[in-house]
DNA sequence: TAGATTGTTAATCGATTAACAATC
DNA sequence: TAGATTGTTAATCGATTAACAATC
C-alpha cells in the first residue's frame, strides 16, 4: 500500500523510535492506541504521527485509532526487519567487540557471517560464537556469503583499502564507525555513519551555550 | 562575536564536522580555504557552509576565504572545547569499557572523573588508569567532584534510579547510550540520545527500500 | 585596480503543524 | 446515531540555496 515515491529521511529516522515504542506499549499488554495518546509519549505532534504513518498507507482505523500489534508489524516489515542481511564487520578492537557483543542484530535486519581484524593478538578471539579471523581471509568469506552490509570498526587510515575491496564484492550498506568519508568516494554507497565523537561535542555545546528560552 | 540569539540544532550538528575536516585541512598543511573549496570537500554548499559560520560572526576576509588554523581553534571555542566538563560514566559493560577506552574524551570536552558498575565481576577493573568502582560509591564521587555530565552506559531498567541520583547531583547533560527516555522525565536536562539500534534500523531500510532516483 | 570571495538578504524548498471532511 | 479519530489538504514554519552588494 505505499502511498509515497520517496520517503524522506527525517521521517525514515523516526521509524526506528515508532518501533520501539510500539514494542513497549505491546509489551505492556495496550493492544490500540491514537495518535493523540501516542504522541504525548513520544513527544511529538499527533499530527506528525498521522503524517508519518500516511506515507507508507493507512494503518489506521477513524475514530477508533491504530492497532498497536499490526502497527509494530507494519513497521517492521517497512524497516525491513523480517529479511536479514548478511554482514561482515571489520575491526574487532575495543568497539567492534562491544558492537559485536551488545548489538541485537538478528532484531535489526541483519546476521553477522564474519569477524576480521588484522592484529594477530585478536584474531581467534571467540565473540559470540563467532571466530575473529584474519583480514586475509575476507576476500574468501565474501566469495561465499556475498555480504551486502559491513560494519566498520577500524581506524580511518585502514578503511580506504577495505571499503575498496568490499565494494568489489558486492557490498552496498556500510555501518561506518570510522571517520573515513565512504559517500564522497563511492556515491552509490548507503552509509549510516556513527560518530560518536561529533555526538559528544553537541552534547557539549548543548551545555556550555545554554539556550536563554525562557528570556 | 555571537551574533544570533538563537542557534539552530541543524547547524549546531554540523559543527563537530567542521571541526573534523578544519582539523585535516591544518594536519595537511593547507592555511586557507574558501567556502567553495570546502564546500566541495564536505558535499555541502558554499552557501550553507557562509551562513553556518555567520551564525557566530565573521571569520572570513572577503576575496580571501577562511584561514584554516583560526577558523578551526574558534569552532573549536564555540564548542566548548576549551573548558572541559567533569563526567562520570555508568556502566562499564562492553558498551562502556569500550567507550571508554575509544573516546578521546579531554578533545571532545570532556574530563572522566569516575567509572561505575554493579557487577563485581567489573569492578575493580582498571580502565584508561581509572579503577572502576560499585555504583554505591557515586554519591561520594559526586559530592566530591561535582561532574556535570553523565555517561550512560546502563540497561533502560536501571536507569531510572541512576538518572534520579544524578539529577540530584546537579549533572546536566547525559550522554545516554540506554533507551531510557530521559527528557520525558526531566525536560530541563540536555540529553544526546545515541539509539545505535536505530541507526542499523535506517541502513536496513535504505537497503532494502532502493530510491528509484533516476527513474 | 581587477578579481575573488565573503557576509547577508531574498527566494525556494521541504518539513511540520493545523484544520477539517471522511468515516468508523 | 453521536463521538472519536483517522487520512489528507492547506497553512505555517524553518532550513537551504541563490543572488549580489560589500570589500579585501
Amino acid at each position: 500500500m505505499a502511498r509515497n515515491e520517496h520517503i524522506s529521511m527525517s521521517v525514515v529516522r523516526r521509524l526506528p523510535r515508532y518501533y520501539r515504542f510500539l514494542y513497549d506499549l505491546k509489551e505492556n499488554g495496550i493492544t490500540r492506541i491514537s495518535s493523540r495518546e501516542l504522541s504525548q509519549r513520544m513527544g511529538l505532534t499527533a499530527s506528525q504521527i498521522r503524517q508519518d504513518l500516511n506515507c507508507f498507507g493507512g494503518f489506521g482505523q477513524q475514530g477508533y485509532g491504530y492497532m498497536v500489534e499490526q502497527l509494530y508489524e507494519e513497521i517492521g516489515r517497512i524497516l525491513g526487519m523480517d529479511r536479514l542481511s548478511p554482514a561482515v564487520m571489520l575491526g574487532a578492537g575495543n568497539m567492534g567487540r562491544a558492537i559485536a557483543n551488545h548489538m541485537d542484530f538478528e532484531h535489526r535486519g541483519i546476521r553477522l557471517v564474519g569477524l576480521f581484524d588484522d592484529s594477530p593478538a585478536v584474531t581467534g578471539q571467540v565473540i559470540r560464537g563467532m571466530t575473529v579471523q584474519p583480514t586475509e581471509e575476507l576476500d574468501a568469506v565474501c566469495a561465499k556469503e556475498h555480504p551486502t552490509v559491513a560494519i566498520l570498526c577500524i581506524p580511518k587510515e585502514a578503511a580506504p583499502d577495505i571499503v575498496d575491496i568490499l565494494i568489489r564484492h558486492g557490498v552496498r550498506g556500510f555501518w561506518n564507525f570510522s571517520h573515513y568519508d565512504i559517500n564522497y568516494h563511492y556515491p552509490e554507497a548507503v552509509v549510516e555513519n556513527v560518530h560518536l565523537g561529533d555526538s559528544l561535542m553537541t552534547l557539549s555545546y548543548q551545555l556550555k551555550n545554554p539556550d536563554r528560552k525562557e528570556a
